[in-house]
DNA sequence: GAAAAGTACCTCACCGCTAAGAGATTGGCT
DNA sequence: AGCCAATCTCTTAGCGGTGAGGTACTTTTC
């Protein structure tokens, strides 16, 4: 019944038990979860050619309703990342064909991003073991477990301000 | 009542109902949250001259037992990075002079990191601030919540191996 | 006590992100 | 119409990470 947060926590107890640290048992172990979790889907992106950040351009794009048309400042949005990682990751992107950029017919200052047909049979060939690979991820949690835990964390994204809206 | 990962699992259900994206529901959330909080963090941590690698080396040291010495491989297994990324965070911090790097009297492959005064004095003020952020991070919970999101994330981790043992 | 295996730390090339800011375009305001 | 603030995309310098591999030291094995 003990993990590396629960030693933390005795630690600062035992240095400095002026202080309430606390906090440190839900956001120490965030941190170490999402990147243990990280570190196991980078290796299923991998067996694909792909990293994180170009499976999430290509998925956001997929995703998207038809035409499949999104433009730098929605994947920017989408990925929470800045400007210029998008403009990086499209370049990347746009290099090895997969995805291409276009001028909007509208919006002068506006791209329109689309996934080329290697791009869109690349991220179908991914999803499915992309998706088996969070579902092995999950699987100490049933189904009750699981939207008690999303539900809880959906609150918390939602008092930071990440609600649609 | 809807987030970014509502709508994202709403498209998918348009896109390709044939798979199970319901995982999305729970690590979505968690990359999300994540990047979020590393977000604030990161502003809490500027204020103080440092970063996030920086500060987790500081505080990692602090909290250690007296003489509060740590080897370069209890760094890289508490930090869940490589160890040449824990060779160059203790180049930065050598160079500022929060830290010092001594041999090992008892094993001649091993290093001892230690704090510097400056070190010691730097953490011990950026650390109540960097506390009051996570609190505020959280402040969307009660205490009961927390308990409940942090054992829950606690099982999640020991069953991907992040146990102490 | 020599060879082999294991461990610890570091170096280097490369990758991806941030932060800051430039250049272009749009839309609201007067 | 003209101005100005806002928006969109891109560029660049610098940071911090990985992954592969090298050197040095220790422990195991025979």
């Amino acid at each position: 019944m003990t993990d590396h947060v629960d030693l933390l926590l005795a630690q600062w107890g035992e240095r400095r038990p002026d202080l309430d640290v606390s906090p440190m048992a839900v956001i120490g172990r965030l941190k170490r979860l999402s990147r243990l979790i990280e570190t196991e889907l980078r290796r299923t992106f991998a067996e694909h050619g792909l990293d994180p950040a170009s499976f999430d351009v290509l998925a956001t794009l997929r995703r998207s309703p038809p035409p499949h048309l999104l433009t730098p400042a929605e994947l920017m949005r989408s990925a929470m990342v800045t400007s210029g990682a998008v403009s990086q990751r499209l370049d990347r992107l746009e290099e090895r064909g997969l995805v291409t950029r276009s001028p909007s017919p509208t919006d002068g200052r506006v791209v329109q991003v689309a996934l080329t047909p290697e791009g869109h049979a690349l991220i179908d060939r991914a999803l499915p073991d992309h998706l088996a690979t969070e579902e092995r991820l999950l699987t100490a949690l049933g189904a009750d477990r699981r939207e008690e835990l999303a539900g809880t964390l959906r609150e918390l994204l939602e008092s930071l301000g990440d609600g649609v809206g």
